[in-house]
DNA sequence: CGGGATTTTGATTCCAATCAAGTCCGGTGG
DNA sequence: CCACCGGACTTGATTGGAATCAAAATCCCG
């Protein structure tokens, strides 16, 4: 369990304890040592950006978007989590992305604690925050890499394997948002994403049996596309 | 000292004796406890993808790029160091990006530790990781948001600012790159690079007195310009 | 000075965005 | 059960911004 790669427990039941109790005064409503179960229905807003992140979450089910709104409407999708990931944990005072919830989906919610006084007084804990501080630096950094300098097809390819990897049937993937939610995380249009599927589709590197139902016949071709 | 966000001095002196010579066994040629001084000429290498991540590198003077090459031969750079700057330190076996000497540079060199068995003893340790690893989601989130949707005159004005808030005189900016180089940081191509700051010159938001050289003149309108 | 690399500028092309219809699908109510 | 509605998705035509191709100007550095 320690020792998997993915998101999923990162923070482990004794270390939510930690995290969410050790450091934190009376709260009449809540349960401190376990957090707070929430449920949110599609396209609620779970934070905001530029809130006070004073707490933090841990997804139970559902799929979470982090993202960013520029003045001109535009939208850029930061990050997409699944059930077993951590997000909102932010170093700051103030959320740096909003989070919306893509489907219906339960949260636990936990008070943040003060990180320097945690740090210096348990060891596990501080490793659990720098696992998650660098497993968030990979995925940003894999973020900026598929932005940068790759065209729609890269882009697409490189995002169907993100998930496919995620997906417990390596060659089905399931997907929770809409074209909308993939083109503002690749930096595309709808209509650009619609495209490149059609295209996969027509070149037989994938199946099409719903708009959010994708099957990946050929994935060593689509490792070649994703460059 | 502390408190300051840039990431100057994240590794202090302290710091770096138990980073690089606690944990360390005989080494003839080096000082382990502080570590060991080299110099790259501009455009070596420092290390390169792929390879044994055994040591990483604090940035003393010049300027360092981090970047990955695709198959056929696009260039992608994902972060630039300055003088007090860590790079190289990864939390995996192997470097996941190669580092080159943007400019004539020195660093000092220090021979990684086993990050459990540090982590364990030492929460001082621990902290300087974490506040790393935290600056390091926080750079590539930002670098993916310059990324995505955004104009090339956004993406250029974004670089300015960013390079603007690094310089001592918040409205020159001297650039170690070339334009290549931005260009492959922001995603562009040089000719683009270069009629972007070409136009901003034109429109009177900098002044262009050689190539390297930028002068500010307006930073409230490049905040615009940057969306 | 001179020469090569770097940068700028210009002409054209091309990929993805935009504009504009359709089509499909899931849910709702007759 | 099926007709219909509305949102999500797909497809088509055209435009536009950055890439590419090409050449000139400029800056260094010896």
């Amino acid at each position: 369990m320690r020792s998997q790669t993915s998101f999923n427990r990162i923070v482990t039941p004794a270390t939510e304890a930690i995290l969410a109790g050790v450091f934190i005064g009376n709260d009449a409503d809540v349960q401190p040592q376990f957090g707070t179960v929430q449920n949110f229905a599609q396209d609620r807003e779970i934070f905001s950006e530029g809130a006070g992140a004073d707490y933090f979450y841990k997804l139970v089910s559902g799929t979470v978007r982090t993202c960013r709104f520029l003045a001109d409407g535009r939208r850029q999708i930061d990050a997409f989590y699944v059930a077993g990931d951590i997000f909102g944990l932010e170093f700051g005072t103030h959320y740096g992305l909003s989070a919306e919830a893509v489907t219906d989906c339960m949260v636990i919610m936990y008070r943040k604690i003060k990180l320097d006084v945690g740090a210096n007084h348990d060891t596990h804990l501080s490793r659990e925050l720098l696992a998650f501080a660098v497993r968030g630096m990979a995925r940003a950094q894999a973020h900026a890499l598929l932005l940068g300098r790759r065209s729609a097809m890269e882009k697409m390819a490189g995002f169907l394997l993100d998930w496919s990897n995620k997906s417990p049937d390596r060659d089905t993937v399931s997907l929770a948002m809409t074209r909308q939610d993939i083109a503002d995380y690749l930096s595309l249009t709808i209509e650009t994403v619609s495209r490149t599927l059609s295209q996969l589709e027509r070149d037989h590197v994938i199946d099409l049996p719903s708009a959010r139902q994708i099957r990946l016949r050929k994935l060593d071709m689509l490792e070649d596309l994703a460059a």
